[in-house]
DNA sequence: ATTAGCACTCACAGGGTGAGAGTGCTAACG
DNA sequence: CGTTAGCACTCTCACCCTGTGAGTGCTAAT
């Protein structure tokens, strides 16, 4: 709280965010006084109004036109003004019937997430895909495709699953794979990519080629810094005026489309637990510094990601944060439910 | 061929297509004589470039400015005009090498594919992951997960591989479970969904479960029919001047998100062989009118899906139809390396 | 502290202007 | 008959000027 603005003054900037957020248009004080203050004159209002842009709360465009939230009026609104809202009850029911109408695959319910984290509040939505750290084998299949080829199927102790080729000089049978694929899961079972790589019980060529093929696979599993990233409703955050210059549509899709920006937001919604809003000039991706993010963490210890929505710093926060904390919930439930 | 356009007429509409391509500006008569064709007059330059507008070949986007390729002229320069080109070899081992450092595994090559495809050619490139449509189990796992949850692993005759939680009232173990994969296997292997749901050998309620797990599964791939579909190169795409206004990026975000957009262009694309060029007004989505698409297939009878580019009409066709082309063969090798 | 009054500032749209690019037409040429 | 030079014409674009309207800041009165 800042003690040099009134609590009147601080009620001015709520009307002054919410107008602006519902408008796009800069607020003047015959606005407020029209729409929110009855019964107050627009010279006091002014007055006020002159009180927030000195603290920095707010700004003109331009001398003659009315006032903008800043970065900072947006952050102070969200912080104390706001009144937080509840996802309502027949979308979450509506929410919670889509999740349970596709495969149950983890791949499918974060393409859902997306889908519906866009279309729900009208902005981009984000979520990337957990990344493992220190992946444990849970369970590996071999499958012959070819004469002397087959895939390696491998579950990890987190609930995620990877496939690598595995092709052999000698031709494969299925009968044999099964075999090797025994011996591996009653061995090697919970153990980490380095204990795989050094066991030193590998006999035949196919067990020599099938331990490299999953170590190496491990650990390019443990060492992969880029997570995989689902976007949706990009469409609707270009509608925006914000973007209406064609410009600042490209700046967004390349911060999109550089994987580092999916890896780094995981990364800093991980570090803390809750909602977590970026607003503005807070935002560490230069090319984005005119939006705001609102993110959340999803999964837990060893195995997570992030979820959440990119917009305009004219953003209707209160939907936004309550439908992200909502989805983050749901789809940290649903990969409990699929690995204990 | 047109029989009413000359020879000379032809080679000056290919110049005003190469030219147009190279700068976007409107193409005056004086550019042509400076830049291609000394030793001629500008007057009789114009006389021709008459006759191309009149047969709809060209146009000026105003009286007093430059000719523009129309739809039409763009068409014949590709059909008639244009040295095809091949996808120089430096560039061909490069790519080959990018695919043999990542993960032995479809999804990742198909997003390779795209990321490859936009940085190539610096339009946005779209590539669906393949579309099955009487799968037939190969091979099928199941990894107990949790006390009474099942991952149910399935990869088909098609070389795709699908997963789906089965969940049961009994507590599940890993014995137990390999029991069942194994019946599954040796009785189930190559069946299509139909006869799966059929089966009529299922004892224990885990058996019931897995079968209808299973053949539930089976019959939502067979009926999907909205391929994944990766993107990349968006944000180049967007940098060229035909969408700076960004109401044209928004119309292009959108049709991209409509995931019908890839089911329609893999579609199209897969009942002929070999690649396709939609120019402007062929292009059959509407919000797609003013770009020219370069696609083709990959896979085989069965399995397979399409890689595309999708850019202004001012593309530079000759190096994108090579790179598709190239691309297109490159996975299809992929396709057939995973599975016989 | 609040308000009325008023002069002031600035963006924006409309209209006029000059420069420049590129054309179409015509008549002459080989 | 194809080609060319010459020339008037058209249209865009950038520029400037102007009036209008929105909204302000300041001051003095309440």
């Amino acid at each position: 709280m800042d003690p040099n603005i009134t609590e009147r003054q601080q009620a001015l900037l709520g009307m002054i965010v919410m107008e602006y957020i519902a408008t796009a248009v800069p607020v003047g004080s015959d606005t407020i006084v029209r729409k929110y203050y009855p019964g107050i004159s627009p010279a006091t209002v002014r007055h006020d109004m002159n009180v927030l842009a000195a603290a920095g709360y707010v700004y003109h465009p331009h001398p003659s036109a009315g006032r903008v939230p800043a970065d900072r009026g947006y952050r102070f609104y969200v912080r104390h003004l706001m009144q937080p809202v509840d996802v309502p009850l027949a979308e979450q029911r509506r929410v919670g019937h889509l999740f349970h109408q596709v495969e149950r695959d983890s791949d499918q319910w974060m393409q859902l997430a997306a889908r519906v984290l866009a279309q729900v509040t009208g902005y981009a939505a984000v979520v990337t895909l957990p990344l493992v750290r220190h992946s444990r084998l849970r369970h590996l299949d071999l499958i012959a495709t070819q004469d002397h080829a087959a895939m390696l199927v491998a579950m990890f102790q987190e609930g995620t699953v990877h496939r690598n080729l595995v092709v052999q000089p000698e031709p494969l049978d299925q009968g044999r794979l099964d075999e090797v694929a025994q011996l591996f899961n009653s061995e090697l079972c919970g153990l980490p990519a380095a204990e795989i790589r050094s066991w030193g019980r590998a006999q035949t060529p196919l067990e020599f080629s099938v331990r490299d093929t999953l170590s190496s696979l491990m650990q390019r599993v443990d060492q992969q810094v880029l997570p995989g990233v689902w976007y949706d409703g990009i469409s609707s955050l270009l509608a925006e005026p914000e973007f209406a210059r064609g410009e600042k549509a490209q700046e967004v899709m390349r911060a999109f489309e550089q994987r580092q920006f999916a890896a780094e937001l995981a990364e800093a919604v991980l570090e803390q637990p809750g909602v977590r809003v970026m607003i503005g000039d807070e935002v560490p991706w230069p090319t984005l510094r005119e939006c705001a993010i609102v993110a959340t963490s999803y999964g837990r210890e060893g195995v997570g990601g992030a979820i959440g929505v990119v917009g305009p710093t004219r953003l209707r926060y209160e939907q936004v944060i309550a439908t992200v904390q909502y989805l983050g919930a749901l789809i940290t439930d649903l990969w409990a439910e699929l690995c204990q």
